[in-house]
DNA sequence: CTATAATAGTGTCATAATAACACTATAAGG
DNA sequence: CCTTATAGTGTTATTATGACACTATTATAG
């Protein structure tokens, strides 16, 4: 960040690529699932990975990450969320590039995927049976995700982003239990739910196989941001975390 | 993240410049301190900015961190943790700039400060006084390393950076309600720490104008990282976060 | 040499949050 | 109309929290 004079040539020193990549969540089947792209061309050609590209000269990181995805997998229309920069040198064959992730949460019953002429298929993944190995160092990227999307649920309300606007209270907590991996007490997760004040009855009820259940809405139409709500309290405890 | 073929052309693309910028505080006074240093050179010439500098392309970010901030303050020996990355077009008037951020905290009686020719001056600044206005987008990035200084302080032992090897409750909690700008209850306070074990008792005192304070250690040398501490419980409260 | 100020540290208790689990409610299907 | 499946509520023992009063140990002023 320092230079000599008004006489600064861009050009001076090498410059590394910059890319973005973003990883999808969804439920399907009431299984958390990735987005992936099969890449088409080297490097890492028919290997699976999170779509991205390379940032254009005008466009911010965001930007640049929304129009990477629309374009390679057809899914648009989401709230992105910075996740963390990975810039080992190495980690991209071509030349040195660093990689400013993203992640987001999608109702995939919204979403069309399309393929890209970069690409030969686009495709949801259960997070437990990812493809192996996947392009560069995608599969730490998608690991710190997953990571990340964990610990967050734990304070936010980021899992009603996988939720129609209309759900049930059995719907959310079984989308917490799912990204999670275990299981919640119904009355203690409904009566979080029932004090947060978040949520609005909406009179209607969902018909299944057993009693109906009754439906409710999100207070805010704010959903896509980063409301603090703790399904359960956190225990004070000495791990390491990342 | 797709090429056409073992026929890449690294420079085909225009490129980004990448720097990283460094995010320093300190607890001088008992205020909260960041590093600023002031710019010789345009752009920006004599404006007060965050410690940072262009990547090189064989390094990683968190070296080249390393790297930059030992060159333009003295300052080394510390844990850094990635912050955020800026990357808005505009935001540097030489070119494309997209800046990994990372911030730590360090005990400033352990630094030594020295001033780069590259700068006129290093200097901490109590967080209260910040000079105005500082060098490129740095305000915003330092809103949001003071952001999320107060964030992880509610959850980890980052706060134990800032202090000896050795060190009393009343010093530890001073630190917190600095950091936090509010007080807090001594005796809730020391009994979440009793409890959660972190601590171990030296058996020395420090003499001071009332009565002595006993001395503890951090249980685990590890204080580099982040441990889950919650000084006090985190409310269910509905509010927007950054 | 005693009183006071200053700082460190402990005890207590009403209230709230938590976790566990037993219970009731309402539907479908045989 | 009995069984199963799902939704939803009540209850209670235990623990965590916040507030605040209390005790302890030193230096220093007079």
């Amino acid at each position: 960040m320092s230079e000599t004079a008004e006489t600064y040539d861009a050009s001076k020193y090498e410059r590394p690529s910059v890319t973005v990549d973003v990883v999808i969540f969804t439920l399907l089947d009431s299984r958390l699932h990735v987005l992936l792209v099969q890449r088409k061309h080297w490097p890492y050609a028919d290997h699976w990975a999170i779509p991205g590209g390379f940032v254009n000269m005008d466009e911010s990181l965001e930007t640049a990450a929304r129009r990477e995805l629309a374009e390679e997998t057809g899914v648009h229309d989401l709230y992105l969320e910075q996740l963390y920069t990975f810039g080992e040198p190495g980690r991209d064959p071509r030349t040195r590039v660093i990689s400013v992730a993203y992640f987001a949460l999608v109702r995939s019953e919204e979403q069309h995927l399309q393929v890209s002429d970069e690409s030969n298929d686009v495709r949801w993944f259960s997070v437990d049976e990812l493809p192996s190995p996947l392009a560069f160092d995608h599969h730490k990227i998608l690991r710190f995700a997953i990571d990340r999307l964990r610990s967050k649920l734990e304070y936010t309300t980021l899992a009603f982003q996988l939720l129609p606007t209309e759900f049930t209270l059995p719907a959310l907590k079984r989308i917490y239990e799912e990204i999670l991996g275990e299981k919640l007490d119904k009355a203690n997760f409904y009566r979080k739910l029932r004090d947060s004040d978040l949520l609005e009855d909406t009179g209607k009820f969902l018909e299944g196989r057993g009693r109906p259940a009754r439906l409710y809405r999100f207070r805010d139409s704010r959903v896509e941001g980063d409301f603090v709500f703790r399904h359960r309290e956190a225990r004070v405890k000495v791990k390491q975390e990342q």
